[in-house]
DNA sequence: CAGGAGTATGTTACATTATAACATTACACA
DNA sequence: TGTGTAATGTTATAATGTAACATACTCCTG
């Protein structure tokens, strides 16, 4: 047996990687009931916090969430796009956007450590089956 | 008398302008009992919803918190950038930033909306103070 | 192996942030 | 004036997150 605690954190990741989808701690500490039946959110906290700063997941702050990090090498920072429709979070390398901010940020002689960059609409999916793009979309198709 | 509403965005607004600090919900909420002894959560959140709405005002999504607008013309979106050492929160113009992220999210066919872009780092005024950048710094100046 | 320092984990309780649901008031207009 | 609509007030509670302490475990040291 490893240490309990990294086998939580493998039972967190291994719901969070069920679906790219942002899940809630306390959704998390729902699915972890299975497995450990006495579970309090201060564990899956902890188990969050261990993966976040292993980079091992990420913290959607403008979803209060949590998702599994999608990266294989986990650059210095990510961009994250998030389904309104669906949830559908998606996480893309983000290396010159992050250097783009830093420079604008380091006009006024700010120094940057770590950048959260988030941008919600619609995911490839939900759009393409979107009835139309145009119009008050009612009366369906505008032809 | 204007409605009541735009009385209470305008204390609420004011509130957030005295400095360049994200209040929580319910700092702003504290603040507000001198002018509405009997405020309830709800006013507050109705009121920092509508500010925010119209661009008023914006939520720090990092910090679960919420700024004054500083920009005159409130362009599409902004990057903020965060003062980890004294909490300022500065807001700057973030138009080419902004499309990068939404050129890098389009390449799986996302649609952007909304951007969300914050950095957490060291402000000029911070850096300034700093004794030193290097080492461990418990030992005072380098000189 | 006993003792004990130090760390990790479990547990309780609570703090903070946010909103649902309904009551009340204000207002426009027939 | 009555009445429908929207805005605001109020109560209660949901959702998110953490402090503080208890317990257990690990690994030394003698």
């Amino acid at each position: 047996m490893t240490t309990p605690g990294e086998q939580m954190q493998a039972d967190v990741l291994a719901i969070l990687r069920r679906r790219n989808v942002a899940l809630s701690a306390y959704k998390v500490l729902e699915a972890l009931r299975d497995a450990h039946p006495k579970i309090a959110p201060p564990a899956v906290y902890r188990a969050l916090s261990s993966l976040t700063s292993k980079g091992q997941a990420h913290r959607v702050e403008s979803l209060k969430a949590y998702v599994a990090c999608q990266s294989k090498v986990h650059a210095s920072a990510s961009i994250l796009s998030i389904c309104e429709s669906c949830g559908y979070v998606e996480e893309h390398l983000a290396g010159e956007v992050v250097e783009a901010v830093s420079h604008v940020v380091a006009e006024t002689g700010f120094s940057s450590q770590h950048h959260v960059i988030e941008v919600h609409g619609i995911c490839a999916a939900c759009n393409a089956r979107m009835p139309a793009p145009e119009g008050v979309g009612a009366g369906g198709s505008p032809q």
